[in-house]
DNA sequence: TGTACATCAGTGAACGCGCGTTCACTGATGTAC
DNA sequence: TGTACATCAGTGAACGCGCGTTCACTGATGTAC
């Protein structure tokens, strides 16, 4: 994919042609290589091949291009939880929508990390917004059984949801931070192993 | 206890006379206003009134100053597991830590979010690892009633207590990005009204 | 179909900034005799 | 009790760096007539 846009870059003369999304590519790699903490907006212009000046065109400044990166990263876990909604009874939907959270954040370390970055983030942007509330109210969905209209996260009436939330995303964070062995494989091992019977404690 | 160390400061001719916790205590105060991202080392020997140089000497660079303020912050909320242990059942023990667990992720928001931020420390300090390990062995012992040998987290008896842990710690990080709430208090209030209610959805 | 022109999407040099770390140094402390 | 001296804990100037953003600009695009 990367090579893709930057083959689309290499032919042209003045203008890029696929600006925006080679920049919002091109941040993903470099938060994948040096972490949120590393990330530099001047970096990612020259990956793609840009002048530093070029993302303000369409990004307003560096915020803006993150929250474009962690709202794309909404909607594929978004996407990773519906795909998993699957067949079979309300448990078993609710287990694999939580083991399909946690190996979304594996497999998606640096995006993950920032999407819950409130300050390096516009969190009043709509794409964002709505991105990041779609993923929970798929999530809410799983554990109410598709019964009952949804409410947003902190709601009275939530607590079965976030208890699901809060267990798989803390197993989530957790996870990539080491606290389940810091050797290449063993967060991804913990999810496999340990996750199930972890999830064998909620009671929703 | 900023001034206390301050005053100290204030006094002396040429050596501070305890460098070292006024460091730390003037990192902490940067990472609270500041975030972990906007931390800096030439700011915290700044506040303590001494030069960019000094810090050197008591802790090798910027890394080796956080994983001290880190480790302090694992004994604080050590110390807090211990006294939330007190009297009463099993489940009421569990209960009484998970709730002081997320009180101390809110009270010291900085500390907590930089004790997990392993990119910026240097996890094998021993300093570090045990009081971390203390943290994790206080939450382990309630879960398991005080019955059985301590496990390192991620050993394969450890389920319930991974479950615990993870279900606090995700309600703590998420109350923290703002998830059920951003206005002033928001975070606190949820702490007390709705993390009862999701620590009933844990089964150990 | 051709032309004028507004708009858009880039350039690249420059701004001022704060950073972590290194360096040769110096003042204070404390210990050995 | 006094003195020499090693060690420790600071100084402050300097290093080179990469950053985000701004600026006047220019080349390409596309639309109105």
């Amino acid at each position: 994919m990367t090579e893709d846009l930057n083959s689309v870059k290499s032919d042209r003369s003045y203008h890029h042609g696929a600006l925006r999304p080679a920049l919002i590519a091109a941040a993903e790699a470099v938060l994948a290589e040096r972490g949120t903490h590393g990330f530099s907006l001047r970096e990612t212009a020259r990956r793609a091949g840009v002048s530093p000046a070029a993302p303000a065109h369409h990004f307003r400044d560096a915020a803006g291009l993150l929250t474009a990166v962690a709202a794309g990263a909404f909607r594929d876990l978004g996407d990773s939880l519906e795909a998993a909604e699957g067949a079979g009874g309300r448990d078993s939907r609710i287990r694999a929508q939580g083991v399909a959270y946690v190996r979304f954040a594996l497999a998606n370390r640096a995006r993950f990390d920032l999407m819950w970055r409130a300050a390096l983030l516009k969190r009043d942007d709509l794409d964002y917004a709505a991105a990041a509330a779609r993923a929970f109210l798929l999530l809410d969905r799983a554990v109410r059984g598709g019964t009952g209209a949804a409410e947003a996260p902190g709601g009275p009436e939530t607590a079965p949801s976030i208890a699901c939330w809060a267990m798989v995303h803390g197993f989530a964070t957790l996870a990539l931070d080491g606290e389940f062995g810091t050797a290449p494989g063993a967060a991804e091992a913990a999810v496999e192993g340990l996750l199930p019977a972890v999830l064998d404690h909620l009671a929703v």
